[in-house]
DNA sequence: CCCTGGCACTCCGTGTTCCCGAGTGCCAAG
DNA sequence: CTTGGCACTCGGGAACACGGAGTGCCAGGG
């Protein structure tokens, strides 16, 4: 039924749309890609692409546009992910060069991938759960009352001020600290519990009821808590894209931290790249979005994803090859840090 | 020249045209406003408050619309800032409660504060230069590197990975964390760098060379790199304001640390809430927008500062009780914490 | 001296009409 | 199966008219 010329045209239809932003009609294509047929023998091929759902005319007399099955079939077997150039490369490392701390790594880089695609930026922090404790501090503040910090593998601080049931002096504090860290150094994060749990074994009873407020902020923190903070970045090319109509909604989406989880996280596939386009997408208000993540970690472990969302009408190669560019170099950074 | 009812008539003026988004004209103003006058009297002082720059038609046959200045006139002598009603305080308690660390805080604020004003709520986080230091911590991370932790007394923590010019055994990192600690504790940022420069002699030379390293560090984080974060939320609402020009602008200011910070900081007086209207904003992209802000601050300095940027049209009296209201209960768990 | 009603005038915005052009679908011929 | 021709459709822009809101000004009255 899709025989190679009716792809072909459809390949035209979808980078012409993306490139001008006007439903693209059969004489424009047979002038502009070199076909080898006539716009005659185009609008036939144009009716079969239209009667299997890939094209779609706003009006009876109007050019054609993509619809969201057409750039579905695009991107699946029409188009190449394209290398960034080497400017491109060369900016990617300055621009992420450099000891840098893991707030710095995660702000630079989206906003990196947003001035580099002209979309806009979403990138997600390091999951917890996949790393490792690295430390584990305890700041006294006020007779009752301690700071907790915690430390992972990845860089990540988290930090929590915790009252305490009863007044602790500062010799328990140091000896509570040296027990936690002798226990939890180096456990993944996935084993805290168990080993959580084992503790208060190995304390003194009059330290119990301190250590069992403590132990549960950890768990707390560490565990239940790891509703991971994503940041995203260059709204202002939302406002470029001829948004007009919901743009809003893409606006309160981009605010909305769990809708940003989910839209990152549901991987369908096991490509390293995954592209949502327009309707595929599960909220509304992002209908007329598409997002192109990948996810990306230190060594073979992804950590966490990144991606951007923009127009559906988006050069798909480019921006593709601009997100799994980002996400290997971040990848090596967070590996050689 | 502007007797007490052309004072009534500019005032009308601005309430209308920011209930109604229209220019507004004499005979609405007559209707809706019992100001004992006709609407030819008022024409009469609708002439005199357009010479005098107040007000302005956007076309002959047009009704009036505020300027700047007009908003100025308005906002220092015409209103009354308005406290919140007693839900609406309610709800800033509800959103706040809780003993939280700050950036919780930060983060329900700004949302607290967007969805209270339905304008773009910007937080500044408490500055470091005005805290004190609570705690310094060395975490050993590899043979020559390790991470480094900084407490502040506002709940602040910033951590930094340092690569060290030597091996450094683990009871060398313990003595070098108590001095400085010894040192630092409750030294105000102010002091840091003094205090930070009389630190070696008290070490054994051997520590020397990478206690320089950790203390230009530390100076480099608390001091010179007081570029402090902001954030925003609402971003929703400016779609909702009629922005169709210029929003692109607005959010690229957003989105720019440095203008933020300006926006915020450049008090312009010694009152509490500072208001900046369209033009009287120094960046070209906000014409068009206004600012509310406020300091807030544990106690009675004040740490950082807030606000909420919106349309020009805006309702000051009620935006500035919603900022001046939340500033004060931020500062009121601030100091509670 | 200030307020008021009346009046002529000015435009904005809206609705209508009309036309042009791009693009299509179909058909018959090569 | 491809191609040129042809009639048809429709969206969008230009031209136009018109109603209404609002103004400025002026003369009369308290």
């Amino acid at each position: 039924m899709l025989d190679d010329r009716k792809l072909a045209v459809l390949r035209a239809i979808v980078e012409d749309y993306v490139s001008t932003n006007e439903p693209v009609g059969s004489k424009a294509l047979a002038d502009r890609h070199n076909l080898g047929v006539s716009p005659a023998t185009i609008r036939n091929d144009m009716a079969a692409l239209e009667d299997g759902g890939y094209i779609h005319q706003p009006h009876t007399s109007a050019g054609r546009v993509p619809t969201d099955k057409g750039y579905r079939l695009f991107v699946d077997r029409l188009s190449q992910v394209k290398p960034l150039s080497g400017a491109e490369r060369r900016a990617i490392e300055t621009f992420l060069a450099g000891t840098l701390d893991l707030d710095e790594i995660v702000t630079r880089t989206v906003r990196l991938l947003a001035q580099l695609t002209r979309h806009v930026a979403v990138v997600q922090y390091p999951s917890l759960t996949r790393s490792t404790v690295r430390h584990v501090e305890i700041v006294p503040l006020a007779e009752t009352r301690v700071m907790l910090v915690l430390i992972t593998n990845t860089g990540r601080v988290e930090q929590r001020v915790v009252d305490l049931p009863e007044v602790i002096a500062d010799d328990r504090v140091s000896h509570l600290r040296a027990v936690l860290n002798a226990a939890l150094d180096g456990c993944g994060l996935a084993k805290v519990p168990e080993t959580v749990a084992a503790l208060p074994e190995r304390l003194s009873p009059e330290d119990r009821p301190v250590a069992a407020t403590i132990l549960s902020v950890i768990l707390e923190t560490l565990v239940e808590r790891h509703e991971e903070k994503i940041v995203f970045a260059g709204a202002a090319n939302l406002a470029a894209a001829d948004f007009t109509i919901g743009l809003r909604d893409v606006l309160e989406a981009l605010e909305e931290q769990v809708v940003l989880m989910r839209l990152l996280g549901e991987t369908d596939d096991l490509s390293e790249l995954t592209v949502r386009i327009g309707s595929e997408n599960p909220y509304t208000g992002l209908r007329g979005t598409s997002i192109v993540a990948a996810g990306y970690g230190a060594g073979d472990k992804e950590l966490a994803r990144l991606g951007v969302l923009g127009p559906t009408r988006m050069d798909y190669p480019v921006t593709m090859g601009a997100v799994r560019a980002v996400a290997r170099y971040v990848g090596q950074i967070l590996a050689g840090s």
